[in-house]
DNA sequence: CTGACTGCAAATAGTTTGCATGACG
DNA sequence: CGTCATGCAAACTATTTGCAGTCAG
């Protein structure tokens, strides 16, 4: 189950910040997009709808939703950072396509004992973890194709 | 065991890239670091002692030994990225301290079975992942530090 | 109302590219 | 010697910041 929108909204309002119409935008982009999106692609698909809604207040937007946790970055190589609507319950991880950059999901990732096996050996407090293959998707396997 | 830097050299050149004295130098820096290393700090330690490299050839020089797989990116957040020397039989991978940034390495991850499993579910043939850990290291939990 | 939010423009940071010179092999 | 590598400067891209006007609560 996603978090919807409203429910979202309710946590940032807890939170202490406000409700505005940009932000609900940014929120309505991710929430219905299942790929993952770089600062630059949400704004230009708000910026369709909501011509008036500067980059800016994108990435204002977006550093508020990761520090909340409600969205999650991804590292899909290069400098790219990318964001992805965060499933609460759902921990999960992403497979990226090094071709065509495809996202695949998959949550069933059992690290929980090696997590524990990392702590005790080094000390950490382990608060969490980056788990991302990399490899050629589907499509891209067929397709003789290697451009990059 | 870690690579030599002569061995390096060699791999260089069989794939055809000359041995310069920089990318020795870039080399060199890297070899001897434990700890990861942005483009720029690369940079910096490098000026040191040969004032004369220039910034754009420690970027040309790691892309190179990233393309060659003799360095691994580390994502510190941010926009950070980082090399780090690859161990070549030890498939390593990362715990990084989100207070004091420092990074320890682990060798035991046992994600062949994910692997296959994901592969077959998805479609994707795999070729690498990337695994890293945040939490906070030893010395950010004895102190009760908490600054950002 | 009031403080938080927005949008613009400008500043910054990080990285890449073009080109003439220099050096490896 | 020819080719690839270097270093400089400039171009680019991504992101952040300052500020005055605007709006949610």
């Amino acid at each position: 189950m996603v978090l919807t929108q409203n429910k979202i909204a309710s946590i940032l309002r807890q939170r202490g910040y406000k409700i505005t119409p940009q932000r609900r935008a940014v929120l309505n982009i991710i929430a219905l997009t299942h790929d993952h999106l770089t600062p630059a692609a949400i704004y230009e698909k708000i910026h369709k709808e909501h011509p008036g809604i500067g980059l800016v207040t994108v990435y204002r937007t977006l550093d508020i939703l990761a520090e909340l946790g409600l969205i999650c970055e991804v590292h899909a190589g290069g400098n790219c950072r990318s964001y992805l609507m965060r499933r609460p319950s759902e921990h999960h991880h992403h497979l990226i396509c090094s071709d065509c950059g495809a996202v695949a999901d998959f949550t069933n990732c059992d690290l929980s004992n090696l997590e524990q096996k990392l702590s005790k050996e080094t000390s950490f407090e382990i608060n969490g973890h980056l788990l991302e293959f990399t490899g050629r998707c589907r499509d891209c396997r067929k397709g003789v194709r290697n451009d990059k």
